[in-house]
DNA sequence: GTCTATAGGATGATAGAC
DNA sequence: GTCTATCATCCTATAGAC
């Protein structure tokens, strides 16, 4: 039995409606009002929006980085690297899907510092994900096609993976997970 | 020589600015200050905010909507149709891509009619990908992976394709649609 | 931990002068 | 076609009572 901080509520509830509306369009009366409480009130447990947005979205990147870490660090082939990254994200997109929308769609309102920390985590995840490729090209694993246009196909599916999830939510992950790879990886034809 | 109206030029840096921010974070004052004017003066050229926003994202749904029917009505595999769609979704995105950004990312802020027809152009534009992702599974032209899966990957990296365009734009067109098409239809091994 | 009251500023939009 | 002036409303955030 976890016990559920109001901070959390606040978090949880604030993610959903920055996720239908965007972190703009949604004020503290608006999430204090979802709450059943008055905005004044959100104050006592965070020290503003900013601060919520910053707790949404930099746990999730810190995420990612924790994920690549542990792939980089295993001795498997580019393909197996891949294909972890490519079920780790799953997995973490599933475990937090409102999140994910935000940290897609709303890093940009982040506070400075926030922001670049935010940045610094995205490129490097980028970056080692491009190494993978470009040993992957280099080693005759994967066909030769542009790493930059491998690497962004990729991470495209991937990131907007939250949009998808809740139209068909329905399709078992271990399915999704196999079909995934599959698609991404051996094409369609 | 084409002259550009004050309307478009309105249009267009209401695009830039609400692909750089999000359609919520951008004010009147931003738009007139960006063109030199004040924000009472917009009301001469445009209604509002909102129709802005909607002469922005209509018309770029509408072209999609029309490079479908093209494809449509004309007789080649769905492998074929496929590798068009890409092409023709890549076009579009290079020569509109700011206004791709207020597409995925803002429509919800559409007032409720033009809400509504985008809704419409965009389902039934993924509607028709289905069909033909469907028909190539079972005249055994794609690889039996679940539909949703293929359909979902393809539009996710076509629709998010202004993002990288910036980043790497560099690339010559017919590289990016050779490799994409590639990527997306082959795989990468 | 929540409330009321309020500060101080931004917002979309209109009226009317030039 | 742009301006100034303005309205009514909303915004984030704080102070202080209970």
């Amino acid at each position: 039995m976890k016990a559920v901080t109001r901070k959390e509520e606040i978090l949880h509830i604030a993610a959903l409606l920055f996720k239908a509306n965007g972190y703009s369009a949604v004020s503290m009366r608006d999430i204090a009002t979802a709450l059943g409480i008055k905005a004044s009130s959100l104050y006592n447990h965070i020290s503003g929006k900013q601060e919520i947005l910053g707790l949404i979205v930099l746990p999730i990147a810190e995420e990612f980085t924790k994920g690549m870490n542990l792939v980089l660090t295993t001795e498997i082939s580019s393909l197996g690297k891949i294909k972890r990254l490519i079920e780790y994200q799953i997995d973490t997109t599933l475990r937090h899907s409102n999140a994910m929308a935000i940290v897609n769609n709303d890093w940009m309102h982040l506070d400075t510092e926030n922001k670049t920390k935010f940045l610094n985590l995205r490129n490097s995840y980028e970056e080692n994900f491009r190494n993978i490729i470009r040993q992957g090209i280099t080693q005759n694993e994967f066909n030769p096609a542009h790493p930059e246009v491998i690497l962004f196909s990729i991470l495209s599916t991937l990131r907007n993976l939250y949009l998808w999830h809740e139209k068909r939510g329905k399709l078992e992950v271990n399915v999704l997970k196999r079909d995934m790879v599959k698609v991404l990886v051996n094409g369609i034809v």
